[in-house]
DNA sequence: GTAACATGCTAACATAAGTTATTGTAGGCG
DNA sequence: CGCCTACAATAACTTATGTTAGCATGTTAC
């Protein structure tokens, strides 16, 4: 099953021509890009909504005098602003950290999708609806939590997701963002990055290395980022939430 | 002519059938709050969709050890998340900075719209859009930008933002926030906060006294913030950006 | 096999911003 | 009228985080 439907099922229950027709979208019009390749740039038209099918990316904002900041990481299964097409240019630029398959999906595709799968609509609502509320998040890390804090806010974030997808283990998940990339997702500088990931290895809170993200106490990990998981509103109707489901 | 029109007119030319259904809209169902108070609450269920007639308000969320973040404000003329009634619950609040009415749209609204007003759903999907992008730009605001930057930027994007509204004049425009309110939108101390205001003073950039916001100098204001109003998406089809207008 | 480079780690030092506290000022209201 | 209270201003001091630099390790390319 691919990651977005996986994904879309923790909130909608999906039919299989559901599945069907998203699947099918997702096997056109297929691009990859090496890792640490742009996507696409600030200021370029937007013509097709991307779904990211494989591998990580992230959408990120650099000042005229190199400052960069990634403001969101896409992961398999996401989809970049529906709609996008409706603006002139783009205000951001989208760029791969791995190596990353994407589908481009139409306006075409989008109208089809009003026109006769209302639930798929109602999960793509979900979906920019849950994107809002992760960016606002963000919002919230940068402004008021501090560096550790942060920083486990973050992985926590990232790896609430990745099991959304069906791409995290039990306790752990491949990971394969640098010190550096964790410092412009985090707005601290790479050396404060090192001692903070440093601090919490200390603390037992995280095994990294090679690639390799291990948390042996979510629990813990949570509570020292002050991370509440209701703003990623894995709740289908009629459903209690399961921690690890 | 509604705050509500005249911003949405900025991208999409409404007929007077559109204008006269948002109109008729944003005379029912309307209710009034006192200054300081909650319109919304984290936890609670959504219900409708809240457009913003008068007065400002702001979007918040808060620490459990009570630290807090303002992650947006509302003005007159702008409508909080399109469809949030298809969520469970609130991840976050609303609350009032002065006294604001606000009309509440149903979901039978908007499904008139998409019905009969594609123009209307059009510039619906722009305000989604220039929403996601706002709250972008914050992220980079908080995540990269020093604090006089931050506050320079921060008061462009407000000043931009009520001149769409139709509610700023060449050069000024009222301001109902306190430092305090700057200090939880900006993550700086109160402290911080009046030390910036003092710099931005002393360089003549901003003159700021009983609740009017004075900008002598918007380009100045504007380079300082490191300010690049792109990411408002303030261009119909077929027209260039006028600055002024 | 070695050069070249990206990444991670650490130390020493610098600084932007936070904290606490005090004072001033202007409205609101009994 | 005078007492509150909210807001703004400023000083003195502390601290979290940034900066610069250097070294170690691992990976890729030739």
């Amino acid at each position: 099953m691919s990651h977005l439907v996986r994904k879309l099922e923790n909130f909608v229950r999906l039919s299989a021509a559901d599945r069907m027709m998203l699947n099918r979208a997702a096997a056109q019009r297929v691009r990859t890009f090496a890792p640490r390749t742009d996507i696409a740039r600030e200021g370029e038209k937007p013509k097709d909504v991307h779904l990211i099918l494989n591998g990580w990316a992230c959408r990120y904002k650099q000042l005229e005098d190199g400052r960069r900041q990634i403001v969101s990481f896409f992961l398999p299964g996401d989809i970049c602003d529906l709609n996008i097409f409706i603006l002139r240019e783009m205000d951001h630029s989208i760029g791969t950290i791995t190596a990353v398959s994407i589908a481009d999906l139409s306006r075409e595709f989008f109208d089809e999708i009003s026109a006769g799968y209302p639930r798929v609509a109602t999960a793509f609502w979900w979906e920019t609806l849950v994107n809002a509320a992760i960016q606002r998040e963000w919002t919230m890390n940068l402004g008021q939590r501090t560096a550790s804090e942060r920083m486990a806010h973050l992985l926590c974030e990232l790896f609430f997701r990745l099991r959304l997808a069906g791409l995290a283990d039990e306790n752990s998940c491949s990971f394969p963002l640098t010190q550096a990339d964790l410092a412009e997702a985090t707005g601290l500088s790479k050396v404060h990055v090192n001692r903070t990931l440093q601090e919490l290895r200390a603390s037992n809170l995280i095994v990294l290395k090679g690639k390799m993200l291990v948390l042996p106490d979510l629990e813990r990990l949570m509570s020292a980022g002050l991370f509440n998981a209701n703003y990623l509103h894995l709740d289908r109707e009629g459903r209690q939430l399961d921690a690890n489901e």
